[in-house]
DNA sequence: AAAACGACTTGATCAACATCAAGAATTTCT
DNA sequence: AGAAATTCTTGATGTTGATCAAGTCGTTTT
């Protein structure tokens, strides 16, 4: 039930250097030597299957993780019982950042299907990267990349119309696929409606509608988790606002 | 036009190790020795005056920067005239972290009054945190600091009422002054209405409406950019967003 | 001091999206 | 396979906060 899969359960004695996220993922930038080096500290188990934790929020903080194959949300259970989405991980993208601060998480992780993920321990990584400037420097562009795609997200939630919020995430899933080698335009969404409007502050309703408009649209096909997108250049232009998206379109 | 000062404007000459804000900023929690080392790269040129921009979104990215003085506001132009504030920084807190993901600026920074800075130029800095453990596990932690505290503004902006925004708005300078030796109670918001509304996802007109409710509901007092907090306890009750707070007022 | 400008406030109206409610389609459980 | 529980969709209604409009207050300019 996974969209696709990028390195298949079995692969759990993979190396970095035969990982084909290694571009991706924190490898990225280092030398062969290097790479190897950062390899031996890094611990791989057994996958996650839908709905099991990696961590929660109070958890105190041992590793980075970064997913190998699968997916996850991240989320901040608030005080009343809700819940807000932080985000939908894909295979390649580092999670746990925001717990280093005080050596606890601040947030929670689930998997959303079967999902393997790479284990770091964050003391060995600090330590390496004292010695491994490379390493270092890939480790400050990752945390400041996780502060631009932060206020990326203040934007789209302070600014945005539900209908560019949702357009943007679909983009956003698309682009996230295809730096991956899968489709740009036909993928499967492991996260439910109800999850994707927590994530945008939308209703679930509101996000149900807005699929179904898009589709009338013939902006893309959709049958649940299922998602083709049928007019990308269209999708883009409703996520810049312009309405322009509006008078390109007919009505079927 | 300060709220107040911190440190004069004078101290150009000012050492970390003679600052007061030391222990808010990026020598907290480094040797005497270690703030020396990191005292020796650290610029400190003439002040800002109102509007006058520290950096633009697009310039290079070449240093770090803590207020020492005054306050900025950071905010990303986007393509169609508007703008997002991203956040109001006060003395001892570091800007640019953004910029560190691929050495250019994302977003702009400006004074919101007299303003003085500590230029940290970040390739020393870098050079500096390999040779030195305490200061590289004080990066990581700032940068996770800032994501966490992004987070935090995606739950407020995803889930949160006008009333809520506004409540946190106030209570987290109220905290941040306290932090800083000054009044919780009682200060200077050097924003207009407008730049407190964008930053909250609000319109200026609602902004405006929430601080006459607050007033007449003796939460506080206001006189343009002079706030009193008259119940902190109350304010924090909104913020948590049970109504219990409505319940304990009784309109005078 | 008068005039012009910008920031803030207040009121009236409107629209986008939430909420409430019910039904259809899927998945899970037994 | 059949029943129960979810998830999703669709419609009707309601509310919050945006937008539009006008006026007040303060500040800057001349």
């Amino acid at each position: 039930m996974t969209s696709r899969k990028v390195v298949s359960f079995e692969n759990i004695k993979v190396a970095c250097k035969n990982c084909s996220l290694a571009t991706l993922c924190l490898p990225m930038g280092l030398t062969p030597d290097d790479v190897e080096r950062l390899d031996c500290i890094i611990k791989r188990g057994r996958p996650y299957h839908r709905g099991d934790h990696l961590y929660r929020g109070g958890d105190k903080f041992h590793s980075l993780r970064v997913i190998t194959s699968g997916s996850v949300k991240t989320y901040s259970p608030n005080e009343d019982g809700g819940e807000q989405v932080l985000g939908f991980h894909l295979p390649g993208e580092l999670i746990g950042l925001d717990a280093i601060q005080d050596d606890c998480h601040t947030c929670s992780a689930i998997a959303l299907e079967t999902t393997a993920v790479c284990e770091i321990p964050f003391s060995q990584l600090e330590s390496l990267s004292a010695i491994m400037p490379s390493l270092q420097h890939q480790m400050y562009r990752l945390l400041s990349r996780e502060i631009g795609q932060d206020t990326e997200m203040l934007t789209l939630l302070g600014k945005k119309s539900a209908e560019e919020r949702l357009a943007t995430f679909l983009l956003s899933f698309s682009e996230r696929f295809k730096q991956r080698g899968f489709s740009a335009s036909d993928f499967f969404l492991s996260m439910s409606r109800h999850e994707i409007g927590n994530y945008l502050g939308l209703a679930v309703e509101t996000v149900s509608r807005l699929f179904t408009r898009f589709q009338d649209e013939n902006l893309l096909r959709v049958e649940r988790k299922h998602v083709q997108l049928l007019d990308i250049p269209r999708l883009y232009d409703i996520v810049q606002g312009c309405d322009s998206a509006k008078s390109s379109q007919s009505r079927g």
